[in-house]
DNA sequence: TAGGTATATCGGGAAAAGTCGATATACCTT
DNA sequence: AAGGTATATCGACTTTTCCCGATATACCTA
């Protein structure tokens, strides 16, 4: 886990936001056609429309969390899925409590 | 505790360095003369030569951190001492690991 | 009060991040 | 193959951050 790398990411409104809209996506987001929130996450234009901007803005944010290790996608034919890696929050919590 | 504003002050290389020296004081910072590092902490002037950055911009960083919550300071003489304050990285990993 | 030392603040140039519209890519359907 | 939909990438512009030198402020000592 890059360190630098993940303050970063967590280093904007919108992008703290959608981790925490994808914390439990039932409360923020309308039920899926083609998915299960559980199993792959929130497809992207349902995010961006939650977000409120543009679509090249909000895929470009789910890129640097996924890059930074916070989030994970799936490819489910024409849609991204993306998801917690709450591994990655259980590690970043345990980083800042004994190692920073 | 202000999330964004403490993400953004631990998104950059110099600071987290910092803050990392500031954990164990006696092992990364010659002893002091006017001052116990338990106590207060380090002053400016040591942190600023082991940064290897300029005074003014050493300065900012802490002011940055402190202003965050993660760094406290204590003026004695013309010396500014900063240390950290433990308690914002304890609720900053709880935070992380159930609210974020 | 004058000069010295430590720190803070200011102003600015360079680099990075934020954000957009346009376009490319991938995949699905017919 | 063609057209439609979802997402990713590109190029550009704006805003923020990085980091500096210069200057101001605070405090100490003679």
């Amino acid at each position: 886990m890059d360190q630098l790398e993940v303050f970063k990411a967590l280093s904007n409104k919108t992008r703290l936001q959608i981790l925490y809209w994808l914390k439990t996506p039932e409360k923020y987001f309308p039920a899926q056609e083609h998915a299960d929130f559980g199993e792959v996450g929130v497809c992207v234009g349902q995010i961006q429309q939650k977000a409120g901007l543009t679509q090249s803005t909000v895929s470009e944010y789910l890129s640097i969390l996924q890059k930074s290790g916070l989030l994970e996608s799936t490819r489910l034919g024409q849609w991204t899925y993306y998801k917690r890696n709450e591994q990655a929050f259980a590690e970043l919590s345990g980083i800042i409590r004994s190692e920073i």
